[in-house]
DNA sequence: AAAAAAGAGAACATAAAGAAAACTTATTAA
DNA sequence: TTAATAAGTTTTCTTTATGTTCTCTTTTTT
């Protein structure tokens, strides 16, 4: 068996922990980006004797392949993402914008509960305090009921959708913004219905 | 076994992830559009690859038919993840608690970039006024350098490890929480080493 | 001290990628 | 039935990304 040196192994080490953290299989250019080497040649150098080793797949035939570990080097992880339906966006004034084409995104478990659940995108600025911006997605637990300080979307004069957290009475619901510029608006329990509760968040801060 | 270019796997991935977004299987033009593509033609040599690899279904002569994915392929997106690897909390003021077991977590395409990324859960309210609370995941891209007004991981003196706003001159390193209670802190560039720079945010509403 | 390994950097070759336009054919509309 | 349109196909050209090779220097190991 081939024998590797240090340097290699500390390579083909940090291609095993993190083959599955770039998007594609990597250059040799970005492999070194990642690796903070400043040699194309050099990190070539390693690669080709990982190659070698039969850890990593060889660049034979297509040139732009990438460096993609062989079955043999990847230990098997069962991958249980689950896809949400993504509802479309939430304004504070307005109906749920529904898309014509359905869509859907990952979501990892910890943003979500064993319930069905889907996701919202978010317009303005209505409960910023609770560090919900507008943009960001949230995950919802569907669901007709809430505790009073949870986070619902709700459905006012079956007409307008509204993400806001909920304060009940038997005498009235309120539904209260987390934006010292607005304020908690009061219902009667029959103008309100409840379409789900906040369980998850997410922001996007690429730029591109 | 047919192996894609990385363009190809790009692209690949692409239809993987939103094949179900369109409301009919795509034609080349929507793809082009999709991608941000100009050219029809170029993005047909790229199909023409995946279905010889038998990951789109050919094209029979119905021209309305658009790109769709074959059965092997969609059982392909069972098996692939969009896992990052988790590499322990951030608190302002100590090094980043390593875990000695590798832990990994689902993350969406939206909240990262193609260029490797891991994940970071943040202790601490150094950031809140950004939206980042205590508890808070964040997407971290790994990259040594930053752009003013981004939001980093920077390690300071070598030692501990912060979440902050970035502001660079030739003279000083200024690192700026979001949090009015707390004061910027300045730095000469030596002692600041840049890990990351934030690229998205995700947080978890689940009581248990 | 010698040998091996690792790294930097430059130069090279070329497959791959992209743009643009023309062509062909199926589908829809008139 | 015919005309118009939409959608796939082919071609040509240009640019770029990326593997490859080389030489020289530095570091580590023996």
């Amino acid at each position: 068996m081939v024998v590797l040196t240090r340097r290699q192994r500390e390579i083909f080490n940090f291609l095993r922990s993190n083959h599955n953290s770039f998007a594609r299989p990597p250059s040799l250019d970005e492999l070194c980006i990642a690796l903070e080497m400043a040699s194309r040649g050099s990190l070539y150098k390693h690669i080709m004797a990982l190659i070698a080793a039969g850890l990593v797949e060889p660049f034979t035939g297509n040139k732009r392949a990438g460096v993609r570990l062989t079955a043999k080097a990847l230990k098997q992880e069962l991958k249980t993402g689950h896809r949400l339906p993504f509802m479309g966006t939430i304004a504070a004034g307005k109906p749920i914008e529904a898309l014509e084409n359905r869509r859907s995104m990952i979501v990892p478990d910890e943003l979500r509960t064993d319930k069905p659940c889907y996701v919202l995108q978010v317009r303005g600025d209505s409960m910023v305090e609770a560090g919900i911006f507008d943009g960001d997605w949230v995950v919802i637990e569907q669901r007709s009921y809430a505790n009073n300080g949870e986070i619902v979307v709700a459905l006012v004069d079956n007409c307008e959708a509204t993400l806001k957290f909920i304060e009940q009475t038997p005498e009235q619901v309120l539904l209260v913004p987390a934006n010292a510029t607005m304020a908690a608006l009061a219902y009667r329990p029959g103008q309100i219905e409840i379409q789900g509760v906040l369980v998850g968040q997410m922001r996007s801060y690429r730029s591109h």
